[in-house]
DNA sequence: GTCTATAGGATGATAGAC
DNA sequence: GTCTATCATCCTATAGAC
């Protein structure tokens, strides 16, 4: 039986309107009301607004650096490997699918000793995922088109995959990743 | 010899800073500043922020109304017709991609009645690239996943390009729209 | 077409009472 | 832990001089 504290509940309420509006477009005084306390009461817990963002961002960015280098510690195949991400990322969008619009569209707004270590797990994240892809192209398991261009395309559909989850509504997680992985790896034809 | 207007140069300028910044962290006093005049100068060539928004956003999503009802109505096949749009996309954001962050990040802060309008732009076009995609399962082009899943995929991809922009750099059109085409209809296998 | 001055309101954050 | 009161600053936008 998990009691949530004060601070949590403030970073849950925000991570969904920062969803739903934006972090610069929700103000502290939003967050309070939708607590149904005053805006000054929300600095007993917290210190200021970018910390909310930055424990929103940065708990999610630790999951997806802790499971790249699971994923990247295995002894698999290429393709094996893009499957497990692929996998990896419907899994954290079902659990953090509010996190993930402050993740995705508001990092910039990190104080600068947060942004500096989100951009670097980004960047080491992208550099594992791209050694994946260069990987299976020398192995000839995945076709040798421009590994950028392959690299983008997955993540960029992975990364907006959040943004669906309304449409998803009813499709099964397990479905959705194999139709994830068989789309985005065999193609459509 | 096109000489630029004074209301074309601040949607130009505002273009930009959006697309460094979103919308809502950009102040009227920083498209003045970059364009070496002051915040109340604006006024007597756009009627407001929303308007300066709303000029860039609805422009472009006018062109790819245009592009796929071109496409639609073209008598060819459902995966050329695929081919069709992923090559409109890739034109659109070569020409367009700072205005394309406002399109995708910004468009909720438009005005009521251009939100509308622009609200009901996108879900033409999406049901415009969905009967695409059905009549190519139907006529056992495309294989059969999830519509849906086929949909988003490609679709998010598209949308993110312009991120990718930058990194783009010295990969030639041509090739970019040759390798896109073939990743997300052929796959990487 | 640009300026200065300013209105009118929202914002993040703090002080201090209870 | 929450409140009221308030500060300092920023914002969009307007009025009117040049």
């Amino acid at each position: 039986m998990k009691t949530i504290s004060r601070k949590e509940e403030i970073i849950l309420v925000a991570s969904r309107l920062f969803y739903e509006k934006g972090y610069k477009t929700v103000s502290m005084r939003d967050i309070a009301t939708a607590m149904n306390i005053k805006a000054a009461s929300l600095y007993n817990h917290i210190r200021g607004k970018q910390e909310i963002l930055s424990e929103i961002i940065l708990k999610v960015a630790k999951e997806f650096t802790v499971g790249m280098e699971k994923v990247v510690s295995e002894n698999s195949s290429a393709i094996e490997k893009v499957e497990k991400v692929i996998e990896m990322h419907v899994d954290i969008t079902v659990n953090y699918s509010e996190a993930l619009a402050a993740l995705n569209n508001d990092w910039m707004h990190l104080e600068p000793s947060d942004l500096s270590a989100f951009v670097k797990m980004r960047e080491d994240y992208e550099e594992n995922f791209r050694k994946i892809i260069k990987q299976g192209i020398e192995t000839g398991k995945i076709k040798s088109y421009h590994p950028e261009v392959i690299l983008f395309s997955i993540l960029s559909t992975l990364r907006t995959l959040y943004l669906w989850q309304q449409k998803r509504g009813k499709v099964d997680v397990n479905i959705l990743k194999k139709d994830m992985v068989s789309v985005l790896i065999n193609g459509i034809v």
